[in-house]
DNA sequence: AAAACGGGGGC
DNA sequence: GCCCCAGTTTT
């Protein structure tokens, strides 16, 4: 599992792939299923000549498991020809690769620096009115010129944490938040955004 | 801009 | 029973 040449030879596939599967799933569910697939298939060359089905059927507690068999899958067989990619325009290429993907790749598979905005990000930086955007995209560019390189993973993963446990999409639990200035949102009823 | 994809965990 | 899960693609 740790070290060796194998593993780190296929690091930057089992990001890929780990990372296609993870979308709208929780992060234990993730890693569980698909220590399941990496065992089972090792190697891009290995998943790109499996069965559907069997992939499926692997890939069946996770969710979306009839669309990510076929990403999966097919990015699999491209990256046997092609690699990994360490362009993010390059890894859009890639079927189930959006733009949250392809910098989770680069920060985590490549060690470039890149901020990954999900859905905890996007709404957290509207919400402490770092930004006021309307799009993930639009809010990358964004923190990409008000935050110090520095501090782009902490900030990112700061923001991930605190808009899964506290700063909820729909019900914020406002009482046990630490932020009391600088919050647009603090003491707004539930069902406003 | 909205819908589709989805089983599973937490309360 | 409802909410939510480090989204992406298609309509």
């Amino acid at each position: 599992m740790l070290g060796g040449w194998q593993a780190r030879r296929e690091r930057p596939y089992r990001v890929l792939i780990g990372t296609i599967l993870s979308a709208r799933t929780r992060d234990e569910t993730t890693d569980r299923i698909s220590a399941l697939l990496f065992k089972r298939y090792p190697t891009p060359r290995a998943l790109a000549r499996a069965g559907r089905r069997e992939v499926e059927r692997i890939l069946k507690p996770i969710g979306f498991y009839r669309t990510k068999a076929k990403y999966v899958t097919e990015t699999a067989a491209m990256v046997e020809k092609l690699g990994v990619p360490r362009t993010i325009e390059g890894l859009m290429e890639f079927p189930g690769v959006g733009r949250k993907v392809a910098n989770c790749v680069l920060v985590y598979a490549h060690g470039q620096e890149a901020i990954p905005v999900d859905t905890h990000v996007h709404r957290l930086s509207n919400r402490l009115g770092w930004v006021r955007t309307k799009t993930p995209e639009q809010t990358e560019r964004a923190l990409v010129r008000l935050v110090p390189r520095r501090l782009w993973p902490l900030v990112n993963e700061a923001f991930v944490a605190h808009g899964k446990k506290t700063c909820r999409p729909r019900g914020p639990k406002c009482a046990e938040c630490p932020v009391e200035r600088g919050c647009r949102k603090r003491g707004v009823r539930p069902a406003a955004r």
